[in-house]
DNA sequence: TACTAGATTATCT
DNA sequence: GATAATCTAGTAT
């Protein structure tokens, strides 16, 4: 099974992309994000581990101290991409949610990558399949994405979610957010129990 | 296996 | 001028 194979009818529409945060982020556990490269070639992944980032009672979503340069497609209705740089080295991919005006966002952390293996091998400059898209930096250059892909839409059919099977909830385990230093209470994190394609795999979570 | 340090820059105060 | 939703390599255990 390949994303061309299932893409017809499969793709999320807008509508998915305005539910509640924190539903988008558990929902998009097993769902494949798609970016087209040229006409024959894509890079796909299945999405394994997603954080939540609501709105301006959040203190440590990007958008609790209101509109800034920076976080503005956060505000935007919810479809696209918000893309930033994290510690001037790497990029961080979240998508956005809920109607314009909310800002939220769900950060993508890891994938399992299921198409286009040798453009992400080449992109991080690595050989081994769990390491390409675990983390949010890398999965971030596995993807080849950058601040040029910031507001960008996830309803064309250059970059787009499949949707796949449906989990069951057991295989969804909750966390708290990895990284930050407010907000450490919330357990917004969602991940794939048991995936090598996990970051922060000590030992088990 | 576990912890620490260092890289490096856009963005906000 | 300080900070940051990270990653990797290196050293210690």
């Amino acid at each position: 099974m390949t994303p061309t194979e299932i893409m017809p009818g499969s793709m999320m529409d807008s509508s998915f992309y305005l539910q509640p945060t924190i539903d988008v982020a558990k929902l998009l556990i097993g769902k494949i994000l798609v970016k087209k490269i040229d006409d024959s070639r894509y890079i796909s992944a299945l999405i394994v581990e997603t954080e939540a980032y609501l709105d301006m009672d959040d203190p440590a979503s990007h958008s609790a101290n209101g509109v800034s340069n920076r976080n503005a497609a956060m505000f935007e209705a919810g479809g696209i991409l918000y893309v930033y740089k994290i510690f001037g080295i790497h990029y961080c991919i979240n998508i956005v949610t809920e109607p314009k005006n909310k800002g939220c966002a769900v950060l993508i952390r890891a994938a399992m990558p299921l198409d286009g293996l040798e453009i992400m091998k080449a992109n991080r400059g690595i050989d081994d399949e769990k390491k390409l898209c675990r983390g949010p930096g890398n999965l971030a250059r596995a993807y080849g994405f950058d601040l040029t892909d910031n507001c960008s839409s996830l309803l064309s059919d250059k970059l787009f979610i499949l949707d796949n099977t449906v989990l069951k909830d057991e295989l969804i385990h909750r966390s708290p957010r990895i990284g930050i230093t407010k907000g450490v209470d919330l357990h917004y994190r969602f991940f794939l129990k048991g995936s090598e394609y996990v970051s922060y795999n000590k030992k088990h979570s």
